[in-house]
DNA sequence: ACGTTTCTAGTACCAAGGTCCAATACCCGG
DNA sequence: CCGGGTATTGGACCTTGGTACTAGAAACGT
């Protein structure tokens, strides 16, 4: 049996949403207490945990879980920040998620969760692996790797500007410090959106802000 | 496309007995050397790639990992040690597991990689949470500890703006996904503006990307 | 009960961003 | 020499984003 537990309506539906398989078999919980006072809850029941049940006293969160050393605890936060993931599953929670996490990818990590296994997301992996390897990323690697990539295709006017876009500026600014008209910088950059499949600097932003 | 690369065919048997979604779309690689000289690999495909390929030249393995960064890889070994792990990780392997791995499990983690998920076994990432915790005091990134408390001080609403505002939404998405008037948006996107210290969405991604 | 915070929303204004039309000039390879 | 890509700019036009000032309703804590 699925239990979802949280006091937002729109969070339990972003749940509904990314669970198909267990369509109907499950039941909701609206806060800590209600869950710790719920008998019927069985060792083999997941629980998919609101962390924003109880912001105020998150304290009360992780000693739940502590206390429920059995319970497969999969826990949602809207803060998503690696050193809350690290805590709440090392209080025994088997999965960490941010709760606006994608629907299709929640639906295959619950029925890891519920057969026992640990969910991470990617950036939160990739964190720990990174904090305690003294061995991580080649720098110079990624370097290639970003001219290989989107960068590749734009042309050395476009990248400078593409550069200055990830860097929050204005067109405005961007025009003055090449000594061009703001024209000519919108210019280029629809080109540079037409070859990066982009609509927007903030979408060419998020596009190169890993690789810049 | 799917690539399973081992010359254990026991072991290939093992992974097609995982890969029910995917059956009849995959093809064999028997070495590395073939792998690297398979022109028509391409940065969509997945990679289930068996660590005991090259078992007397770990190296290798690790540079093929490393130069082929857009490459989803999924490594099986027969190991299965958290060091191991965590290296063939850093050097941007999107998997690592026990090449015993139970097909079920296997199934069900496939296709997170292929999605672009990490997938580690739960016996991996609690021992990366172990030796990570005594740390996690002193490492100070201060960067994260600013980014922590900026999204801490957002009312739940502004986080959930704050989120949609990362994914490229536009203001009047957004209040349609809300059921709010574009307004209301531009309000609570005000107030988050001063609590996070920014001018513009821009810049608010690019403080919240790597959170989400 | 009272003050604070949160969420909501209005009007209005101006700045900024993006796109359409088009044009001139340069350089490089075939 | 010519065609093609690059760099530049103009004007017009519409959309989007951000802010100023204001304010009501609901929730919450003391």
């Amino acid at each position: 049996m699925l239990v979802l537990c949280s006091h937002d309506r729109e969070q339990i539906a972003r749940w509904r949403a990314g669970l198909g398989r267990y369509r109907g078999r499950y039941r909701l919980c609206r806060s800590l207490d209600e869950l710790a006072a719920d008998a019927t809850i069985t060792p083999s029941d997941l629980v998919l945990l609101d962390m924003d049940l109880d912001a105020d006293h998150p304290e009360r969160l992780f000693s739940f879980i502590a206390a429920h050393p059995g319970m497969r605890i999969f826990a949602f936060s809207s803060l998503h920040q690696p050193e809350e993931g690290a805590k709440v599953i090392a209080a025994g929670a088997r999965g960490y998620a941010n709760r606006y996490m994608h629907p299709e990818v929640l639906s295959q990590a619950v029925p890891l969760v519920d057969g026992g296994e640990i969910w991470l997301g990617a950036d939160l992996v990739l964190h720990l692996i990174r904090s305690n390897s003294p061995l991580n990323g080649h720098p110079v690697l990624a370097e290639e790797q970003s001219r290989e990539g989107v960068l590749g295709r734009l042309t050395p006017r476009e990248r400078d500007i593409a550069y200055r876009i990830v860097q929050g500026k204005s067109n405005k600014v961007i025009a003055s410090e090449l000594g061009v008209t703001e024209r000519t910088v919108k210019a280029h950059l629809g080109s540079i959106y037409k070859k990066t499949d982009t609509r927007d600097r903030l979408q060419l932003a998020m596009l190169l802000k890993d690789q810049v």
